[in-house]
RNA sequence: CGGGGCGUAGCGCAGUCUGGUUAGCGUACCUGGUUUGGGACCAGGGGGCCGUAGGUUCGAAUCCUACCGCCCCGACCA
């Protein structure tokens, strides 16, 4: 591909409105350009990085048995109410309706639509397993798309479903979704982990993420490299014993203690020289739009985990309530709720059923409670685990020490059970000719995510370094004068050798000065440069400049070829 | 959705507070010339509905109102 004939609009400003570096270079290298908050256009040099990781995801999918269909992107509300999702899955769903005044949405995932497909065309065990799967646009419609391609509202990716006679099958399915998924993001030459992780809004019984590890990542990993356990945070299990410093205190009476304009843990914990742990930390929380207003607990240093606490609950939906309702329930300002005399119901986190003289909000603005008691003083509903895990905390599997890393998620997988096939009527007659539901399970991968994801790990200050199996090219050819026609001849012969070798040229034929052929060349990361200039042409010579390590050697032109195999070779290995 | 900020040439920005020449700078782009191993230089040139719509004024990029778009922070620390 000769460069003046192609379309690669790179920029050497930095562009104001991009935060990490995937996306500020994937607009730098004339990858993509914004057309509306969270909507992308791909340019050549993009779409070929996100062909090359499709190509893979396809490869890997298929290896694992699952096939390939296309379904549409826009659903008729219909099915997304079978599912009672149409109302469930909330504002992220773009609704559309259409002249007759039909309602349909832009799908964001498309359980509802291969499930009907399937309850319509099977019938019999003997068509089961089944996975099938698409890679197709997408469109949620996230509160704030964010970071390029990362978090863009719409977006492509590879939904799979699987369908199978029961449990058992069903986990053989999910197995050899993680394995291909293992194939997938390791061919894309991704460091990366699989970890357990909630279901949202999905649903389902059991999920593995694969989070990719960067500092820019938005999830944060927990993980014990003794054991292997690794968790997405939101689902990390903390284990229930947590030891106070004062478990052996005796109990004091309960006191109550002007706080003026004390609000936060920190201030009152300053202002009465507490330690934030003797706290009782008292959220209100409205449960499915104001079903419901509780109060959750939790020791003053810790953290809530909202998807926990909604799973605990059973709640589709819980919120911070508006200090409008924490003054009706507790008859105080926000900052001085607390669990005693509080008529609403208490959610309480394992972490503070043994603690002594806790310091507490007094529903009551400007006073505290200290020496609160529980089981004298308040007595929680519920407890249970409804806190983040956090750094002190051990190991939930083995005890041992735990870590915290960011990480990109890049894939999901979910075993479904039968949410969405009992929900649908989709059913199969099993050996003896009884009605059963199909399980199912469900599986997706980001394509651009994979993309953003190399670069955010491979990238210096010069630009990107893609993974040799995803860059857009494997070689680009670099005449530093193309007045020269010693230079142009001999770059001509060399990018049709070395297509005709099987390599995916660019060549950079530009009327440019070396530099900016150089920089650009850095920038849009192709892993192989081959620099064709005066001083080694005379001697029958060409340079050989790996992006990666930066690593450069003069070869004769005869052994050009060979010796770029040998750096592919190399470098898809590494 | 709440808070903050920004919309001026393809991109990055100044000018707006304090209204008043022909709206400017860098870069990119076009022409000619010199140059050619890490983002060249000289000369010339083109490019703007100052986000949109109203309003105030003799006069608006600048003041006022509304709307639209985009970005950041937050939406767990009551």
């Amino acid at each position: 591909m000769k460069l003046s004939n192609y379309f690669l609009p790179t920029v050497r400003e930095i562009p104001s409105d991009a935060e990490i570096p995937s996306h500020r270079l994937m607009i730098r290298a004339g990858m993509i350009r914004k057309v509306a908050a969270g909507i992308y256009s791909l340019l050549p040099l993009g779409l070929r990085v996100i062909r090359k990781v499709e190509n893979i995801v396809r490869e890997e999918m298929n290896k694992a048995g699952a096939i390939e269909t296309l379904l549409p992107s826009i659903v008729p509300s219909e099915l997304w109410k079978e599912t009672g999702r149409w109302d469930f899955y909330g504002k992220e769903l773009l609704r559309i309706t259409d002249r007759h005044q039909n309602q349909f949405c832009y799908g964001p995932t498309h359980e509802e639509v291969m499930t009907n497909l399937v309850r319509n065309e099977v019938k019999s065990y003997k068509q089961l397993p089944l996975n099938l799967y698409q890679i197709q646009t997408k469109f949620r419609d996230e509160i704030r798309p964010r970071f390029g391609v990362m978090r863009s509202r719409e977006f492509t990716m590879k939904d799979g479903y699987s369908f199978d006679c029961d449990e058992e099958a069903a986990a053989i399915s999910y197995q050899k979704m993680h394995d291909a998924y293992s194939a997938v993001f390791r061919r894309s030459g991704l460091r990366f982990g699989a970890v357990e992780a909630d279901t949202g809004q999905i649903g389902g019984s059991a999920s593995h993420e694969f989070m990719v590890f960067a500092e820019t990542g938005e999830d944060v990993v927990v993980s014990c490299s003794k054991c292997g356990f690794a968790s997405n945070v939101e689902k990390a299990e903390v284990s229930p014993a947590v030891i106070n410093p004062n478990e052996q205190v005796p109990q004091l009476p309960i006191e109550e203690i002007e706080t003026p304009d004390k609000k936060t843990i920190g201030e009152v914990s300053g202002f009465l020289g507490k330690e934030e742990w003797e706290f009782i930390k008292t959220l209100i929380y409205t449960i499915d739009s104001g079903k419901e207003h509780i109060a959750v607990l939790v020791r003053g240093d810790f953290e809530i985990n909202e998807p926990k606490l909604k799973n605990l609950l059973g709640a589709d939906e819980i919120e911070l309530a508006s200090p409008e309702t924490v003054k009706d329930i507790t008859n105080a300002s926000t900052g001085f709720a607390g669990p005693h005399k509080l008529e609403c119901r208490i959610v309480a986190d394992n972490s503070i059923e043994n603690m002594v003289n806790a310091v507490s909000g007094a529903n009551r603005d400007d006073y505290h409670l200290i020496n609160i008691n529980i089981g004298r003083d308040f007595t929680p509903d519920i407890v249970g685990d409804v806190r983040l895990i956090s750094l002190g905390d051990p190991c939930p599997k083995c005890r041992d020490t735990i870590e915290f890393h960011r990480g990109i998620e890049v894939g999901h997988i979910f075993r479904l059970g039968t949410k969405y096939s009992e929900a649908m009527k989709a059913t199969y007659l099993d050996t003896n000719g009884k009605k059963k539901t199909i399980v199912m399970g469900t599986y997706g991968i980001g394509i651009a995510r994979i993309a953003a994801a190399a670069i955010e790990q491979c990238n210096d200050e010069n630009g990107i370094i893609w993974p040799y199996s995803i860059a857009p090219f494997q070689v680009v050819i670099i005449p530093l004068n193309i007045k020269n026609s010693e230079l142009v001849n001999s770059a001509n012969g060399i990018e049709e050798k070395l297509r005709e070798a099987g390599f995916e040229v660019l060549h950079d034929d530009r009327n440019e000065r070396a530099g900016v052929k150089f920089a650009d060349a850095d920038l849009i990361g192709i892993p192989i440069q081959v620099i064709i200039g005066p001083r080694g042409i005379s001697n029958g010579e060409v340079e050989i400049k790996v992006r990666a390590t930066g690593e450069r050697r003069n070869i004769k032109i005869e052994e050009l070829t060979d010796e770029v195999q040998k750096i592919s070779v190399k470098l898809l290995e590494s």
